[in-house]
DNA sequence: AATGCCACGTGAGAAG
DNA sequence: CTTCTCACGTGGCATT
């Protein structure tokens, strides 16, 4: 880890540079690039000298991201490999996706009866904001389903941290950071948790991932790391289009159970 | 914005896939790539044959972080464009991005001081839920404003009303709905709605999905997603963001501003 | 010297 | 047709 090729030879500074060059590249085909507005006639060589610079254009841009998702993940865990602004591609997104799935929780539910207090208050009144959402009509029923979903998922979260709080004098500290880990996440809503048999939804042939069923969530630390690899190549299926309208929860409301809590009857 | 090669010629499927042949690739160059352990003489020739097929291996570990972002941010939000397999890699890092970034905005509801008891808590509840919808972003930017608004004046409405009632045992009046005033009607968000609006930021003039750009308004963090970006724009860019509505009511603080959700202490 | 990462340019397809 | 994305192979450079 240290650092390695700041400067490169002409253009500057390489490795997840933000922006190499940006703002109208001085040295590279005036006209091109971008502006291809007036007085520009692709006159075949000048396409195909244009290229590289729209491939360029088109690998900062997702540099660029990395980048920014660098310092996110920065924020985030206090990783010292990633204050190097030199981290590596892949190692910025295993990151990205270890972080992500950290990011669901275990939610182990109980809610049942109404508490009192400001614990009591909180959970009314997540209550009143999803029972309200939930009869929202301005919204089509899929999104409104899953919103209120999460919504009750979240909730569920956010009562029981609140349960660990004395009732009364969390004011001061409940408010700031940390109240709402992450909106949305939390995944596969559809039941449990749980997969049932690995074929039933997904549909999805190759690559499904969904590392363990019952590991990857529940543990917030890592399962598997890549070691998994199963899924070994996708190409059978010739299938065109994704298809596979299934991949979400059923969608048809009613489908969380048992870890869910739902404020409505 | 369909599939779009699914197959390639000889090798088999190109785009994002995991993990091509992994292990010992049986085509190329027997005893190189990766089992270089004995009776291999790094010949010169061989040598350079195996650069490819390591870099390859290099390729793919990209990719494969980038399909399980795929499919995790496809869990979380329910973007339609992350069905498709074949999404593009620069998207699916802006959505990360997008993601982590509402991730960390949690948007501590109040500034100030959070009141005790049960009004306290009703009131911190719904602004938690009002929050958590306003961050979710598999609605479209209208309704979502409109809804949220509406929420927040049920919230108003809901909250005076608490203040009139005795902090502890409504907990079993105020329960299900009827509290809940008429669920809106629609009037103002356009038609057809659901999708986001047409043209957003992007300087990509074609096929440039991706929601709202930063959208989320409060978001403390975040500054620039791309807007800044504009390298040398194709066309004018034109177009301004929603800019921030302000959907909260003067009550819950609207504050949150600087305060940016750390995980650690 | 050897390994690893990266940016580059290019041909191939796909989408519009 | 065009326009865009991708995987690929390669040279360059850093690190061990």
């Amino acid at each position: 880890m240290g650092i390695r090729r700041q400067i490169a030879e002409d253009s500057g500074h390489k490795r997840l540079s933000p922006h190499t060059e940006q703002m109208h590249s001085p040295g590279i085909c005036p006209q091109a690039a971008g502006c291809r507005m007036r007085n520009s006639y692709p006159n075949r060589e000048d396409k195909r000298l244009m290229k590289p610079v729209i491939e360029k254009r088109r690998r900062d841009r997702i540099n660029q991201s990395l980048e920014h998702l660098r310092t996110l993940l920065l924020e985030a865990t206090h990783d010292e490999t990633l204050k190097n602004p030199k981290a590596e591609k892949a190692d910025i997104l295993k990151k990205t996706v270890h972080f992500l799935k950290m990011c669901h929780n275990p939610v182990p539910s109980d809610g049942k009866k109404l508490l009192s207090g400001f614990k009591g208050g909180f959970r009314e009144g997540l209550n009143q904001a999803t029972s309200f959402l939930n009869s929202a009509d301005s919204i089509c029923q899929k999104k409104k389903e899953y919103v209120v979903q999460r919504l009750c998922q979240h909730m569920e979260q956010q009562t029981q941290k609140h349960c660990h709080d004395s009732a009364q004098d969390v004011s001061s500290r409940v408010n700031q950071r940390q109240i709402l880990p992450s909106p949305p996440l939390i995944s596969r809503v559809t039941g449990n948790g749980l997969e049932q048999s690995p074929e039933t939804q997904t549909s999805r042939p190759p690559h499904s991932h969904h590392p363990s069923p019952s590991s990857s969530f529940r543990t917030p630390c890592m399962g598997q790391e890549q070691q998994q690899t199963p899924p070994q190549t996708f190409q059978a299926n010739t299938n065109k289009k994704p298809t596979q309208r299934t991949l979400f929860p059923p969608t048809s409301s009613s489908v969380n159970s048992a870890l869910v809590w739902r404020p409505w009857p």
